[in-house]
RNA sequence: UGGGCCGUCGCCAAGCGGUAAGGCCCCGGAUUUUGAUUCCGGCAUCCCCAGGUUCGAAUCCUGGCGGCCCAGCCA
């Protein structure tokens, strides 16, 4: 698919006016750093997208990656892999740039003992319940800890003996020295460090204190020289902080922290506790199910590093709060894999039909091509056999005029081979179901129009001898409610039952049994549909990723 | 209620004092061996509301209204 620009959005504009204004020496260093706590998901890719992306848009700007591993109590290297893994998969490269904030926990050591030594920062004995007491509230100010005046030689010494480990869990923390009668909670002496007894996924026991978000971010932005912090809007309130931090101390560069808006997408989740809690509690297959929004899901469903990119430009940047309709990223998808994406026919919900016009044993061999619109793609080889199989809905008894499918004494095309008339309908005696059609052919209309008459429809089909039987997994969103956020009660309850439906004893062309494709099939007719990783050449396992566009569905409605 | 932020078409989103881009959705119509694609055409006299400034305002000012975020030793 060809890459449509990006268009300006308030944080390029800045970027831009700094650029051309020389700040930071004309250099332009953005990050993008997840905590290694749970999977990405669609909300990452739009800041990674933003990241990565302002980054090649400017001559020599980069972008690195960082792992925000400041609390070991919640963090696993499964989720570092996972996550390096899904922005390489996005078509992003950090090259030597990969970093940890855990690389920096000597700096940010040496540099708390700087702030103690300003007078900056002081050793609180408080619990965390009395922290909270004493914060105050949204209307009231806060009240000085009892610990806020202790001396600057008290306070090393006892910071370095939380180092230490002289004291226990969450016994005693470093604040910050600010304001306990700001109106920004966040700047009432917030705390910058907390001892936590608990191995880390890359120092091990080194330490046993750890620093805070606030204390650490901006520290690591600004010893990487980053010029661009790019964040969410929930930050917004921290960047006084954040520059209260940086304005204490002696650091090489002074980035800026800039926030937009964090992308919510209808009909599912993004916070990493609420995706979470699905995955623990088994209602999903996993991080990597194809119902959920995380990178991995997408990747299993089908969706294309490419159509997830256009996905985020298509939704842009901005500071309003959003709710994006699931509608677009389908869009985003279909048009990716229109072009490129190899055409087969599949019946999922098969009915035999059985040419009698032809003799047992029959078959022909008929060409068609992978791409209708794209002769380069190359054919592909259909068997016209005495048996067949079609669609059950391509097949009604009777039908309003508007359906232009198989009806009972009607025609109807068969897709890249004849036109077919329907004799006669078999049906079981007991059930009365139907349980086959017989149907002759007109052997003038292959690659012809029937003379004197229209056939309007055209259904696909399978030999029922040459191709071979398998899954398909049909996906409906997770939750049925456009904002599932609202719902109150546990997430886990709250999931849509009908979100999976598995169909088996569906029927492929017999390539579909093992082949290599990367990119989603289009099942002509049906939609786009990937192989799914527990898939097999002997029991083939597809995933449909989206529909095509369906008229016939609101054409039905209102009738 | 203190502070921060946001409010332009059903959903995103441009716009930065000169008379409402674009995409998605939706609705018509043409082409079509995918009811797909493609192609044409339609879709905000109006920018949360009310005043004001100005020759002129979505853009500036004032006052309202509505929504989101913050009281973790999470990020």
């Amino acid at each position: 698919m060809t890459e449509t620009p990006q268009t300006a959005d308030f944080i390029r504009d800045i970027i831009a006016h700094d650029l051309t204004n020389g700040v930071n020496d004309g250099r332009l260093q953005t990050r993008f750093p997840p905590e290694p706590n749970g999977y990405l998901h669609i909300g990452h890719a739009k800041s990674i997208c933003l990241n990565f992306g302002v980054a090649a848009e400017n001559p020599g700007g980069k972008c690195n990656l960082r792992f925000d591993d400041t609390n070991p109590e919640k963090e696993d290297v499964e989720y570092v892999d996972s996550i390096q893994e899904d922005v390489r998969w996005l078509g992003f490269d950090w090259e030597d740039r990969k970093f940890y904030a855990s690389d920096y926990f000597a700096a940010l050591y040496r540099f708390a003992e700087s702030l103690i030594l300003q007078g900056k920062a002081y050793v609180c004995d408080l619990s965390a319940a009395e922290m909270r007491e004493y914060r105050g509230t949204l209307t009231e100010p806060g009240r000085a800890s009892p610990c806020r005046d202790r001396s600057v030689e008290e306070n090393l010494d006892l910071f370095r003996r939380m180092r230490a480990g002289e004291f226990p869990d969450g016994a005693r923390v470093l604040r910050a020295r600010i304001d306990m009668a700001s109106p920004n909670m966040n700047m009432r002496d917030p705390a910058l460090y907390r001892i936590r007894r608990v191995e880390h996924h890359r120092t091990g026991t080194e330490w046993l204190i750890y620093p805070t978000y606030d204390y650490a971010h901006g520290i690591s932005d600004a010893l990487e020289c980053v010029t661009h912090s790019l964040c969410t809007l929930e930050f917004e309130d921290h960047r006084p902080l954040y520059d209260w931090i940086l304005d204490q101390l002696d650091l090489p560069c002074r980035p800026r922290q800039i926030e937009f808006s964090r992308l919510s997408l209808e009909y599912t989740v993004m916070s990493k506790r609420k995706l979470n809690a699905l995955v623990q509690s088994g209602v999903v297959s996993g991080w990597d199910d194809p119902r959920m929004p995380t990178i991995s899901g997408l990747r299993r469903r089908g969706y294309t590093p490419e159509s997830i990119r256009e996905f985020c430009r298509c939704i842009g940047i901005s500071k309003s709060p959003n709710r994006v309709e699931h509608a677009l990223l389908e869009n985003c998808l279909r048009s990716d894999l229109e072009t490129r994406s190899p055409r087969t026919m599949a019946v999922l919900r098969p009915l035999k039909v059985v040419i009698d016009s032809l003799p047992e044993g029959y078959e022909e061999v008929l060409s068609a091509p992978v791409h209708p619109q794209n002769e380069a793609m190359g054919k592909r080889n259909l068997y016209f056999t005495r048996e067949l199989f079609i669609e059950q809905e391509d097949f009604r008894e009777s039908a309003p005029k508007q359906y232009k499918r198989l009806v009972a004494g009607g025609e109807v095309r068969l897709r890249n081979a004849y036109v077919i008339r329907c004799r006669e309908v078999i049906k079981d005696p007991q059930s009365g179901e139907i349980v086959a059609l017989l149907c002759e052919h007109d052997p003038a209309t292959l690659n012809a129009n029937p003379v004197g008459r229209k056939v309007q429809g055209v259904i696909h089909w399978v030999s029922a001898p040459r191709s071979v039987a398998g899954e398909v997994r049909l996906y409906a969103p997770l939750f049925t409610v456009a904002e599932p956020d609202a719902l109150k009660g546990e997430i886990v309850e709250q999931v849509n039952p009908d979100s999976i439906e598995i169909l088996t004893g569906c029927r492929f062309e017999p390539e579909l049994a093992s082949d290599a494709v990367s990119l989603p099939y289009q099942f002509e007719r049906l939609g786009y549909f990937h192989r799914d990783r527990e898939s097999t050449s002997g029991h083939p396992v597809f995933n449909r990723a989206v529909s095509l566009r369906d008229a016939w569905s609101k054409i039905e409605q209102r009738l």
